[in-house]
DNA sequence: CCTTGGTCGTTTGTCAGACAAACCGCTGGC
DNA sequence: GCCAGCGGTTTGTCTGACAAACGACCAAGG
């Protein structure tokens, strides 16, 4: 064999990382396990080592292994995580994943001016109009979010209309299959609140029950804003996680 | 020049990386600048092109960079960050970084018998013992975060006595100092509740102030845990943020 | 004039082979 | 019994090369 071309678009890196995260979760390879030699191992797989070296870099950044020269490379035990906030799922996958049943209430979209806010946060200019979308999603039926969504009308390309489909999917997955719009990071700022009047009724419950209200905004690859949501989540209905890197590799983040 | 060497212990892709970072932090990099040529970078950083691709990966991988094949790469644009829980700070550091003088306050040290939870968490046998300190850190003199750590006694090498360090200094740096025990990442878990009487004492708040409860345990590098802490934050003293990886580029967690 | 198709240079992705450095276990000398 | 040295193993880095994708340019055809 010589050169190893792509079926699809993906690189044969990435492609080697997501297989080897497999075996890591499938259990295949467990914690403890110590993998064959690079050289070996990338003939195992059929890629150079190179290759196979860029897989594993990712998979030690993400704390799957530990390389150590002269001895070689192992598993790394990681605990188990049930909810955890570094992937960005969205509310129906998080719904499903605690195991029941997700659904959607009480559509609402209008197009209107964005305000400042908006317009700071998606970086639109004066007068630009949004798309805003209100949902309230359930689990076995009972409200357990309460989301305002807002995106610029220009990302719409004119179909306002296909928006129609959210009550059925999710939010990326349609900006992503009838728009071509794909999220790649998103950042949330969340902190607890008490429900105001409107929340209140829209997930009914008294006023002043405890919700954690997430703010996030959603870019592209290019780091533009796409999307602007407000969640407001029933605080006993979920439990957040975030694995934090470091202290010792610090992942600093730019300033600026 | 020919070899490479390491003055200290680090990796050379790890400090290419480092060093890309600094350069995109402050500016010298702005967001839609088109680095060289990667042979042509890796000769004006003096190390090997695969080096400077490790470390290129590991940037692409955080957002930092986008790669495409026959263009070339470009510097992202990100949204500055003000408390991103990504990185596992300490609460003095991010006290700090707000821009208020951290303090401690109120401190208490016991060593008694594990609980169950404890036990389960931090992976110790029935019988175990643990050092708990408890804590009311302070912004300007204010109470906001009130905190309680337990550590295996085994830990602390039978030296338990060093923990009255904890007053002046941050958990990490003194286990790292002290105890040559280095924390490689840690799990979060929060959820909204109010104060109880217990913790509004100890913030000086009235019975049924909002708060933000975090229970997280670190790790170290071989996935073994170290720390166990709970800590009760002031919900109008702080503002979390998390970057979420994907849609897109899914970082899959092993689920087992 | 505008469109369409191909050509070519640029740049990242992958491959191959080699040496250097660090770690581990073993062994011999004291 | 302990420590220093030695060699094998394995990751880290270097060098050089080809393949694949993308953009810009240019020529032919309508």
């Amino acid at each position: 064999m010589r050169r190893n071309p792509r079926s699809d678009g993906a690189r044969l890196s990435s492609l080697a990382r997501e297989r080897l995260v497999e075996r890591i979760a499938s259990g295949e390879l467990a914690p403890g396990t110590k993998l064959p030699p690079e050289p070996e191992f990338a003939a195992e797989l059929g890629i150079a080592r190179s290759t196979l070296r860029e897989a594993l870099r990712s998979l030690e950044e993400d704390g799957f292994i530990t390389r150590t020269r002269g001895v070689g490379t192992v598993v790394t035990s990681r605990t188990r995580l049930t909810n955890n906030l570094d992937v960005n799922f969205s509310v129906t996958e998080a719904i499903w994943a605690a195991g029941h049943e997700p659904g959607t209430e009480a559509v609402r979209i209008v197009t209107r001016a964005a305000d400042e806010h908006e317009r700071q946060l998606l970086r639109l200019p004066e007068g630009a109009s949004v798309a805003v979308i209100e949902r309230t999603r359930t689990a076995d039926g009972r409200p357990v979010v309460f989301s305002r969504d807002a995106l610029s009308s220009d990302l719409l390309l004119g179909r306002p209309d296909q928006l129609r489909g959210l009550a059925a999917e999710s939010t990326y997955e349609l900006l992503e299959r009838r728009y071509g719009l794909t999220v790649h990071h998103g950042i949330a700022t969340f902190r607890p609140m008490k429900a105001d009047r409107e929340v209140a009724r829209h997930l009914r419950v008294t006023r002043g029950a405890l919700l954690l209200y997430v703010r996030q905004v959603d870019y592209d690859e290019n780091g533009l804003p796409l999307l602007l949501s407000h969640e407001y989540h029933l605080a006993e209905a979920f439990e957040f996680t975030v694995v934090r890197r470091g202290p010792g590799r610090r992942a600093a983040s730019p300033s600026q």
